[in-house]
DNA sequence: GCAAAAGTGTTCTCGTTACACCCATGT
DNA sequence: ACATGGGTGTAACGAGAACACTTTTGC
């Protein structure tokens, strides 16, 4: 580790004069919503919010703010997303803390980053405004500081995620098809997956329980719903476990 | 979303001043060391320092403390765990930002916790005062705060990591047979692995590199030896990958 | 020669993949 | 009737686990 030079100096100030740092926290948002080629196909898409502030006024940003001194981080993330998007989370999980010394000129910024995961009708239903707008996330616009490598990070953590986890329920409803479940993770994915094999993967992880219950209207046989065998876990302290 | 009362009141202020908000920077230190109960075998050791300061003086804590200003974070942890134990990282990476609003008794204290490896040579010259401890990973003592539950899930990424990843380098030296490459694993995970499978599965991964040297001196056929095929990725922005 | 660990070979099982095929509905 | 997706069957492949067996050293 490389010691450089203003230890001295900095020795003679209490931390908040030497040095401003700011503790923010900032959100990743995913749903799902119609590709842009469309052909009936779905990805990933992101609401970024413009920047009303210098420095990188008018800049497509991420989501987020100074940390609530009276939240939690995981709350503080829920609110400030809510307060710009009008959105609730179906899970909410830490990204990681970005820190870097030149992520802010002139400032010293801690960012405690957060993905998020909402339906698509509470997608359809968010606010779109000048200065908020979706995204795909394979097709993202130039961004503010690095939030463009942490969008891409983010990302893969999705997806990779997707593959260990229950993940997929939060962007489903209680009760869903297989096919419904299916074409989540082909459009996180970005490919298509078997329909026999993704149903017995499925049935033998234990994660989802058949009901008694069909669907029809399709001009097909009907699909049996299924819902999910454990709720969500939005919680804290699970972040990469795998 | 609970939302919670003070709202108003806090409005009314500079973040700052209605609550004082301190930026922490702790790390989880791994090293393998013999097991307690001898044996011969090893297992995982965490060194844990004693609090000088209430709250909480007297008590076993991780190393750490306030973020450097003008370092990056993975720096301010190398730093910090430098001083307090005189150890330096081979492998450094983020574990997660602890933020809960009642980890510390009167403040605020957001703790990014990192998670480091040291090799048993290294450990074995670091400092140990009355102030500096080694304890088994699987057997710690009563912790501050909520730093027990910090490293018990480093632990569990630790152990998950090694899995899927290059982690065993960062036990090891340039050069080392397969025999000494499994004990990594075997003491990590507390539990014996098939010589013969072992060899094979890393081989095919790819991650080792035979070397025409052997390693003779045992009462046994001597033992190839091996390095690894990339270097250690202390990089910062790898956190969970998979 | 013998103990002990290095290193190789073989079998079994199990999960994944690919794909053929039957089922039940709407039009 | 037939198109469409729901749902089942099955064979091929590959990774991992278990374990027998050979090799090479020190004593």
């Amino acid at each position: 580790m490389t010691q450089n030079g203003p230890l001295q100096d900095r020795s003679r100030f209490p931390v908040f004069a030497s040095a401003p740092l700011e503790l923010a926290v900032s959100t990743v948002i995913f749903a799902l919503r119609p590709a842009p080629e469309g052909g009936g196909r779905r990805t990933v898409w992101i609401p970024l919010v413009r920047r009303i502030r210098d420095p990188q006024r008018g800049v497509w940003a991420l989501p987020g703010g100074p940390l609530e001194p009276e939240r939690e981080l995981a709350e503080s993330a829920a609110f400030t997303l809510n307060e710009t998007t009008g959105l609730s989370p179906r899970y909410l999980e830490q990204l990681y803390a970005f820190g870097g010394l030149n992520r802010s000129p002139g400032h010293r910024v801690v960012s405690i980053v957060y993905w998020a995961l909402v339906r698509e009708d509470e997608a359809a239903e968010a606010v779109v405004t000048e200065n908020v707008a979706w995204f795909p996330a394979d097709d993202l616009p130039e961004m503010a500081f690095d939030h463009r490598e942490i969008a891409d990070y983010a990302v893969a953590r999705l997806r990779g995620k997707l593959e260990y986890s229950h993940l997929a329920h939060a962007f489903l409803g209680d009760l869903f098809t297989l096919a419904q479940l299916r074409e989540v993770y082909e459009s996180v994915w970005g490919r298509r997956l078997d329909p026999a094999n993704f149903r017995r993967q499925l049935e033998s992880s234990g994660r989802v329980v058949a009901t008694t219950q069909l669907q029809t209207g399709g001009r097909h046989r009907p699909a049996r719903l299924y819902r999910f065998a454990e709720p969500i876990p939005t919680s804290r302290t699970q972040g990469e476990s795998r």
